[in-house]
DNA sequence: CTGGGATTGATGGCT
DNA sequence: TCAATCCCAG
């Protein structure tokens, strides 16, 4: 609190609500914010689980949640933070929307044990489904009809509603794939990250579920409003309607969601909204330089579209902005590299860039230059193959009704199973209306199939009934074991991959192993379920806040919008790359690659480099990439320019032999000290209680769920009610449960 | 019908 | 560069 200065703590004190924070780049909004939560909790006796709270990304959720439980001395949740009652909840739309979703999904016909697709399940549905109506993919490219089945979901409109706006043919082939689209997920019991929001306002449109929400949450709080869209403000909007306690922070010049249909209205509607509300301006920077800042300010008034603000600093004017020219994107990596390497401060460093695809020249140099670094985003661990690969025999085990699961794992590794065999196995399933369990438990219907195929398949069917009988009986732990072992997967990883790889992999696989624990004791299926939702909209954040002091952080720009850095790097700042070449048509979408540049450039308190290369070798070709035009807009009494010495140039063009060792360097990074570094093993889990030793009564304490009390008992069998989150039943002898 | 090898094509940001 | 698709042999 006292760090803060006066706008800022007037933000923390005000007491008026709806309140509307207009908060310019580095003027501490998400700390402000972060600030006046816990102000509401210990200084206004405002109970926390009274308050909602959104943010962008998981990461900031995660930051907030740690610095609030730290400020309130409270134990830092280790997952599934919305149960932690003496926190507010703190999280990203779509984990907050799952999380309700469990709750009432029923209400409007869905099961509530639904999965969540990423966009890899989601894209296979539409493959599949544009094969069966006979689309030609090189006509209809499955991203574009995606991405127009998404946009329409953005627009809150059903299958139903969408036909009324229907007027092409494009239009009409994409409504026909929707609908089919829309049978298939309520056919598999999934939703997609669409879903999440599209369902949420469905289920707020409930009188009782709004009355729920209107009872249990007064005080709601958004961060980054102006990268909200028309679902979640909406969902707000309801969310409030009763207390009007609603406080938003944001700023229209870092708006750069709109290709997820972000609209900016909704934060300059704000007043109009909330006639009654406050509006506070932080306009006064405390990060950057004064160079910094008016290199920003020069950048973003090419703008049209935006509120009138003026972001100033009182910070010293500080070094120029050095702009360094590589002869080729290896010369600019390795000019970065050096840089770096001369400072050797190597915690203060982030390299920014405008696609996840950069990183890796980049790290390339770094490691050569033996500089330790981390990269933030980029592929998920859970959308790695080996990880997809058990996570989808787990969901077939856990739901039964998966079929792109079951497509992805039934010849994998190979069974001998064929695209007609899975088809003739789809039929049967359909046209019978059977289930896998059915078919396991009947393999008699098998006998339709060839030889061959039955074989297969009933083998298939036969660790399925295993697979399930595990499930129902052990951890996930030995479930997972049972699928490596049940498959030969380790033999097919190496059939299919170099002796290192399959290392990683394997190491990867056995983290996997790792984290499941933590579900251990949680009675089938809910263990499976707390799983599988973790796994999709939780967990990676659980994965990368280890110690980041040493090392460089290679981040794109969109993931370092509410970070900071001591010295930073914007790389590649060319055209056709940033702007990006799709952005180039469009003046509104460039205005956004300009506020991209924007956000990056006040990511940097003290140094700032911006580099680009003359030429560069991307995509399989030479080309050479005309500055950037937003270095053209900077002045040059804000900048140098430095060209780089080529110092290691016998380097330059050395080997690139690293293989897959960068990966397995960065890999290493994220692992838990305590991994075990070789094969797969995968310890049984010992019993950690013996059930005499718990009565009812007892009050114990579980690392997830908090404080509880055994309520009833049968053998090992306990049922444990936590407050405020109900009753769990838990097998004593091997939940991670102290007596308290 | 399946599996392996060759060819082609695509390549944004995040939940 | 990598993944998906195509093509052909067994």
């Amino acid at each position: 609190m006292s760090q803060l200065n006066p706008a800022q703590k007037e933000a923390v004190l005000c007491i008026q609500w709806p309140l509307l924070i207009n908060a310019g780049a580095g003027s501490w909004k998400t700390h402000t914010l972060t600030e006046r939560v816990a102000y509401m909790i210990q200084d206004q006796h405002i109970r926390p689980e009274k308050i909602f709270c959104v943010t962008f990304t998981n990461k900031a959720a995660k930051e907030m949640r740690e610095r609030i439980a730290r400020k309130l001395g409270l134990e830092v949740p280790t997952s599934n933070p919305f149960r932690a009652h003496s926190l507010p909840i703190i999280g990203t739309f779509h984990a907050v929307s799952a999380f309700f979703l469990r709750m009432f999904i029923d209400r409007i016909g869905y099961s509530k044990d639904f999965i969540i697709y990423d966009e890899d399940d989601k894209l296979r549905v539409i493959k599949q489904i544009m094969k069966e109506l006979s689309l030609d993919e090189k006509e209809f490219n499955p991203r574009a009809v995606l991405g127009t089945i998404s946009k329409a979901k953005w627009d809150g409109l059903f299958p139903q509603d969408y036909e009324q706006t229907v007027d092409s043919f494009f239009w009409s082939v994409v409504n026909d794939v929707y609908k089919k689209y829309t049978a298939v997920m309520r056919w598999s019991n999934a939703l997609d990250f669409d879903d999440l929001l599209l369902l949420m306002r469905e289920i707020l449109k409930n009188d009782e579920v709004l009355e729920y929400f209107h009872g249990r949450f007064e005080y709601f709080l958004v961060d980054e409003y102006q990268d909200t869209n028309i679902l979640q403000y909406e969902m707000i909007r309801s969310l409030a309607s009763k207390s009007r306690n609603l406080c938003v922070v944001g700023d229209d010049w870092q708006g750069i969601y709109s290709w997820r249909w972000a609209d900016i209205k909704n934060i300059l509607s704000f007043k109009k909204d909330y006639p009654e509300a406050t509006v506070i301006n932080l306009e006064e920077n405390y990060r950057s330089t004064q160079n910094i800042i008016n290199a920003a300010n020069t950048i973003i008034k090419n703008n049209s579209n935006q509120m009138e603000k003026t972001l100033f600093t009182n910070n010293p004017i500080g070094e120029k902005i050095v702009l360094m020219e590589g002869v080729d994107e290896k010369h600019e990596a390795d000019i970065i590299a050096n840089k770096i390497k001369t400072a050797e401060d190597y915690g203060n460093w982030a390299i920014l860039y405008r696609t996840n695809g950069q990183s890796r020249l980049i790290e390339e140099w770094l490691i050569k230059k033996n500089i330790p670094y981390r990269v933030y985003g980029g592929l998920k661990f859970y959308e790695r193959k080996e990880i997809k690969d058990i996570l989808a025999y787990i969901r077939v085990v856990f739901n039964y009704a998966d079929m792109v699961s079951l497509r992805r794992i039934i010849n994998v590794p190979s069974r001998k199973i064929g695209e007609k065999t899975i088809e003739g196995l789809m039929n049967l399933l359909e046209q019978n209306s059977y289930s896998l369990i059915d078919i396991a438990s009947n393999p008699d219907v098998l006998n339709w199939f060839t030889p061959q195929a039955r074989e297969s398949l009933t083998r298939f069917f036969q660790l399925y009934t295993t697979l399930r009988s595990i499930a129902s009986t052990r951890t996930i732990r030995e479930l997972m074991e049972g699928i490596i072992g049940g498959t030969n997967y380790v033999e097919y990883l190496k059939a299919e991959y170099g002796e290192e790889e399959v290392q990683w992999k394997l190491d990867n696989v056995e983290e996997f192993a790792n984290m499941a624990s933590r579900y251990d004791g949680l009675i089938y299926p809910e263990n499976l379920a707390m799983f599988l939702e973790d796994i999709a909209l939780i967990t990676d954040q659980d994965r990368d806040n280890e110690n980041s002091s040493e090392s460089v952080s290679l981040m794109t720009i969109h993931l370092a919008k509410w970070l900071e850095f001591k010295k930073v790097v914007i790389a590649w700042a060319e055209e056709w790359v940033f702007p990006h070449s799709r952005s180039l048509m469009e003046s509104s979408a460039i205005e956004e690659e300009r506020r991209l540049m924007y956000v990056a450039i006040t990511r940097a308190k003290e140094e700032l480099y911006i580099t680009r290369a003359n030429e560069r070798y991307s995509f399989g070709n030479y080309s050479a990439n005309p500055k950037s035009r937003f270095l053209k807009e900077i002045p040059d009494e804000y900048t140098i320019s430095d060209t780089g010495s080529r110092g290691s140039a016998g380097s330059i063009f050395g080997s690139m032999g690293n293989g897959i060792h960068w990966l397995h360097d960065v890999m290493s990074q994220f692992k838990q000290e305590t991994t075990p570094r070789s094969g797969i093993h995968i310890p049984k889990i010992g019993k950690k209680h013996n059930a005499s030793d718990f009565n009812m009564g007892d009050r114990i304490r579980h690392p997830q769920y908090g404080a509880g009390t055994i309520v009833a008992m049968n053998g090992a069998i306990a049922d444990i009610a936590f407050s405020g989150m109900g009753i769990k039943k838990m097998n004593i002898e091997i939940a991670p449960i102290e007596k308290q």
